[in-house]
DNA sequence: TCGACGGATTAACCTATGTTGTTCCCCCTT
DNA sequence: AAGGGGGAACAACATAGGTTAATCCGTCGA
């Protein structure tokens, strides 16, 4: 179902982790290494607190797409931290509609809610073929009770998710379908620098039109039609699964995109004369 | 602007706070006692722990209906407990268009978001009159430092509230009018219920058609169309802000309504057939 | 190689919801 | 008593977006 994802997901950005490759430790602490960039855009941390979370122990372990994290027996109860790939959360009704609740891009925490609430109201599934570090509660368990101010930068962290969360409620309560894609797109698109996985306004979007469908509140049919009229407008070039945004700038006034709900410490350019160069982070 | 609404709030439920009394010692240990009754429902507290928040020095204070908390001056960076009233987050788009994000009612903490992540990005409001515990950033930071399990509880609720907006995000971008309008009905009831504020299926619900609309990605043209369903139907009875579920079997069942997601430790009833007797606690 | 399948695209048609504008009513102010 | 304003209710009309269905295309299993 999700082949197509994963060949596309592979076939871009060089600087991607190879997939076939064993896990090891250096590749491991650099996939933690996002998790304290991360936190950093809160607090500054001590060199001896980015230790402790760069040498939690944690597994790398990697997930076809199209798979809901959850029944993975070996990650029963465990925390994911994204290293590659797409995932998302989602909620279904009773009778089958299903909404996307958020995305979750590299250096994302699959789900401190179950780690604090003791159980999950929503699903987590991959999107794409996705790697991830797997954290055990208890690790985690001892981490916070040991580290105060690292409990309060991943409660800042979930803090953040729920104001991206309300930006979609305004996104789907309030805006137009363009308007919504639009600004769907300019969140992607700073995310996505934040972890370096843009290039040139370009970046890997492994999802299914029904997927945007799923995630804006509109019919895949309507997606599609608002795909179109932004490739009209030479917004956007959008093939084999990868975005080019052609007009950022235009993007962000017809979204009234304002990325201070993202509390990233900075954000991308959406001048349209110069090139992407976020931070300058990395591997 | 909100005479009206103020008018209609003390007017009902004998049990409210008297509005124009002086606060005392008494009526401030009782409503700080409503926090810890809410977090009650994550972890058992300690008597040490239950002590540290009751004696949390927070002076009462009141507000007007329609009124941006953060206006007021006193009130800046401080966090406020609502006592009494309905209040509610929201956001605003440049063109004026504008969504509510959250309810809050009596037992909920405007923000601990300005608390964690050091500026808001959502605006707080009073819908009615409403009473508020003002408690001093200061002294719960001195709290959540001296006792990291209250620190995990407000953890805690605040992921409670995310998974609130997760269901309203669910609720927009999947259902119907009448099937929002319902669940959000049924929200209230189980929510209300919880902190003694439901009466035989009836509650106050101090706000108008427009403000359900800017909650419901509605317009309030299309709201009251839905409210004139449901009155059709015989579901409920709205009149002077108050509202009666005639039949919240029914409600449920149009919104499929599931209360998981509020993570309450007791739900009241939805059988037609007897009253609504949930929780005994109470003033 | 063939058939099946899932996704993208498009057309035709339909309806839930938005928009505009009017009336009524209540409460407040003067 | 008169006037003003906001909210509720309702009617008439407009449209964004949903639904259904057909075609096309690439991938994959048999």
């Amino acid at each position: 179902m999700a082949q197509r994802a994963a060949g596309t997901l592979l076939a871009n950005f060089g600087r991607s982790l190879a997939f076939e490759e064993k896990p090891n430790l250096d590749e491991v602490s650099c996939v933690t290494h996002l998790l304290v960039r991360k936190l950093q855009n809160f607090i500054a941390l001590s060199e001896d607190e980015q230790q402790a979370i760069l040498s939690l122990p944690a597994g790398s372990k990697r997930l076809r797409g199209r798979q809901m994290i959850a029944d993975d027996k070996s990650l029963k109860g465990a925390i994911c931290l994204i290293e590659e790939g797409f995932a998302c959360r989602h909620r279904t009704l009773p009778d089958g509609r299903r909404q996307i609740l958020s995305f979750l891009v590299p250096g994302d925490l699959s789900d401190l809610r179950v780690f604090i609430l003791g159980r999950t109201d929503s699903a987590v599934s991959t999107l794409s073929d996705v790697s991830v570090s797997v954290i055990t509660p208890e690790h985690l368990l001892a981490l916070t009770e040991r580290y105060p101010r690292i409990t309060r930068a991943l409660w800042w962290s979930t803090l953040v998710e729920e104001s991206i969360t309300q930006e979609w409620l305004v996104n789907i309560g309030q805006r137009s379908a363009l308007e919504r894609m639009a600004h769907l797109l300019c969140e992607l698109y700073v995310r996505l620098s934040a972890v370096a996985q843009v290039d040139v306004y370009t970046f890997d979007l492994p999802i299914t039109q029904s997927e945007l469908a799923d995630t804006l509140g509109l019919s895949s049919v309507h997606v599609n039609r608002t795909l179109q009229e932004l490739r009209r407008r030479e917004l956007i070039v959008f093939r084999d699964h990868v975005m080019e945004l052609k007009d950022v700038a235009e993007l962000k006034k017809i979204a009234m995109f304002s990325p201070g709900y993202l509390h990233l410490r900075s954000v991308p350019s959406f001048d349209p004369a110069q090139k992407a160069t976020p931070q300058t982070g990395g591997r």
